[in-house]
DNA sequence: GAACAGTTGTGACTAGTATCACGTTCTTGC
DNA sequence: GCAAGAACGTGATACTAGTCACAACTGTTC
């Protein structure tokens, strides 16, 4: 599992807080399924009886606006869970997720899910915290979409990023592992590409972040942070 | 519980899902504690070790941002729950909630919860359901936020107005049961007052929704629904 | 019913961002 | 290595929504 666990911020979604024991008596027996970069594991509106563990690889999830415009929601990397909103209730897939890199995946279904969870009632507890701990996520950036600024989103983005798919370096440099082009990015931001160009560009003439070969590496991670406005 | 179970939207984090006999239950030996207009229940970064579950009167959860802007994010009516994120995670509170009339709440502890909790594991299914639900709406309207015309927001905050604190009339009409200022419908929808009231008064003079006495009336709540972008 | 505070309606201005347009640089497959 | 396509950089323009200013209206109190 190469995703640092000392990130502050945890990659959207995942169950590494999960006990190991729990965690893989809970996978024992799942299925696991490859899946090809591009290829697409579902699509919002589908119907959706369980979730997925990546074990590795990296996939997206995004959602298309009536006009056509792809809004990136998060990225996951190896240990994250993915589509576990449709253990709970029975609602139709709320995104689409892509893989954008070769992925390997376990697929746990509701059944298994809940008769495990039954018999170690501190599964509950803990996917519990996880959700709680995502609904605090979302409720900030309910209040920082009012300040959003280009910049803070496009800062919030490169935070993501580096939190899913972030291998560290020296210092508390962080290198994404994993090509990602400003039309990515600003899909995440939730912005017009090119003015998200406008903002990569000022950080790298700041050497803020640098870019080798399609490759991001986040310099200063402090002047993202507090660009983002935490 | 004048609040409908026929509207199509639940009041968010209402907690009405949760079988009768368990509800009462988890409730039977809570302590209850009146709240007079426009006292705290608690505040943003309070330590908070239970939830609430409104039993009369209503109440705004609202967080206000650096630049003292107050954004309001959810209104609650009876039977809804308030503040169970912090039964789940050790976070202080992340959002301040206000009476916005005279209320009575009951109190759950974190204890009284998980005991009962253990003891009725569908309480832990119903739970989950209830936080998958709130957080299908908050991505959801984390999206929304792209294609946020002020119209869209503003119909949404009379939409969302009307599922927690709507009393269905004739028709679809539904009467919104507490007295709402501009101001108000503003810091719901994350706009200025100044523009929320142009679109009102469109709305108004297109007889979409009326105004008598403080009290808004959605008249045709079509007409909302496709403004708001659904 | 006069005075006042709170709320609402509306015009003028401004800042920030999406969009358009187009040239440049980088990648990739042959 | 070269050609074609993707991705990127940047200026000009248009539009949306926030802000300011202030008048009109409403309801409440003495």
């Amino acid at each position: 599992m190469p995703i640092s666990g000392k990130s502050g911020q945890q990659p959207t979604g995942s169950l590494a807080a999960l006990p190991k024991d729990l965690w893989s008596g809970l996978l024992a027996n799942a299925a696991t399924q490859g899946l090809d970069r591009l290829q697409t594991l579902f699509s919002a509106g589908d119907e959706g009886r369980g979730c997925y563990v990546v074990q590795s690889g990296a996939l997206k999830a995004v959602l298309v606006s009536a006009e056509g415009h792809e809004r990136m929601l998060a990225v996951f990397g190896p240990g994250a869970i993915v589509g576990e909103m449709a253990l709970f209730d029975d609602q139709p897939r709320s995104a689409t997720v892509i893989a954008i890199r070769d992925s390997r995946l376990a697929y746990v279904s509701k059944d298994v899910f809940f008769r495990f969870a039954d018999a170690h009632p501190e599964v509950y507890r803990h996917t519990l915290r996880i959700m709680a701990s995502r609904l605090r996520g979302t409720t900030e950036d309910a209040l920082a979409q009012n300040v959003a600024t280009v910049a803070s989103r496009v800062a919030k983005a490169f935070l993501q990023l580096a939190a899913s798919l972030g291998e560290p370096l020296d210092g508390d440099r962080r290198r994404i592992g994993q090509k990602v082009t400003q039309s990515d990015i600003a899909a995440m931001a939730g912005v017009a590409r090119e003015n998200a160009s406008r903002v990569v560009n000022r950080w790298i003439r700041n050497k803020v972040i640098t870019r080798t070969g399609g490759y991001y590496v986040i310099e200063r991670r402090m002047v993202l942070l507090d660009e983002a406005g935490v």
